[in-house]
DNA sequence: GCGACAG
DNA sequence: ATCTTGTCGC
């Protein structure tokens, strides 16, 4: 697919930082609530894997239809030049994901991220930045928390919570438990979608593991993929 | 100054 | 994220 926006990517933390600020600026400006989803039959889940030795970021994209069949999966790389500083870690993982994104020849109805939506210092994690370039709904669905408040979840699958930002009582997004006994996801919307609705899309892909099938499906791919480039 | 901190 | 074996619990 092409890219909606072509985004700069600074590759220097402080001027990272303060293109942050300008996007978060847009992602704001946007309708909210966001409008209700009407379809959403194909989901991308996108997942990134690095490769210290040989200096690279891998990325992968999964579409499934329905019920989760594969439509199309793709792969995409840039160089690992940007360091892991939180809250930046679009700048890491952001360049690869592009290049998977323009290697995409169907477009998804909604992408599912690996890392935070707006639940970030500056509200622009990796979904809602990666939602602004692709121009497609993104959820963010993280494997642990950046930033906000919560209580635990109940223990069951379904059962959430509300993560809240303790300065402004803001809803920075939802703490679910998407199986019996694991650890929650913590699901913020990106760009386009509303939080009910971010929620449903999670719940609807979710199968017999933690992660939606979509994420889970991506993140198995780029694994794979960062293992067999690696040995060559 | 100290602790927290997506992947 | 990545480096790594077996092991405890549903």
């Amino acid at each position: 697919m092409r890219l909606a926006r072509p985004l700069e990517w600074p590759r220097e933390v402080t001027a990272a930082r303060e293109q942050q600020l300008r996007l978060a600026a847009e992602v704001r400006s946007f309708r909210s609530p966001a409008p209700p989803l009407t379809d959403w039959r194909l989901v991308a889940g996108l997942d990134v894997s690095y490769s210290k030795r040989r200096g690279r970021v891998y990325a992968a994209l999964v579409v499934l239809d329905a019920d989760n069949r594969l439509v199309e999966e793709v792969v995409g790389e840039a160089p690992l030049d940007f360091p892991y500083v939180p809250g930046l870690l679009s700048y890491r993982e952001g360049p690869a994901c592009c290049a998977a994104w323009q290697a995409l020849s169907v477009q998804p109805d909604v992408l599912i991220c690996d890392g935070q939506g707006v639940a970030h210092p500056r509200r622009l994690g990796l979904a809602a930045h990666l939602g602004l370039s692709f121009g497609v709904p993104t959820i963010g669905s993280a494997k642990s928390r950046l930033v906000g408040e919560y209580t635990e979840p109940g223990s069951r699958r379904g059962e959430r919570s509300s993560l809240v930002d303790p300065e402004s009582g803001e809803r920075l997004g939802t703490v679910l438990r998407t199986r019996d006994n694991v650890k929650p996801l913590f699901i913020s919307v990106g760009i386009r979608i509303n939080l009910a609705d971010a929620e449903a899309v999670i719940l609807d892909r979710l199968t017999r593991y933690r992660l939606p099938e979509p994420q889970r499906r991506a993140d198995r791919l780029v694994g794979r993929h960062r293992r067999e480039v690696e040995c060559a």
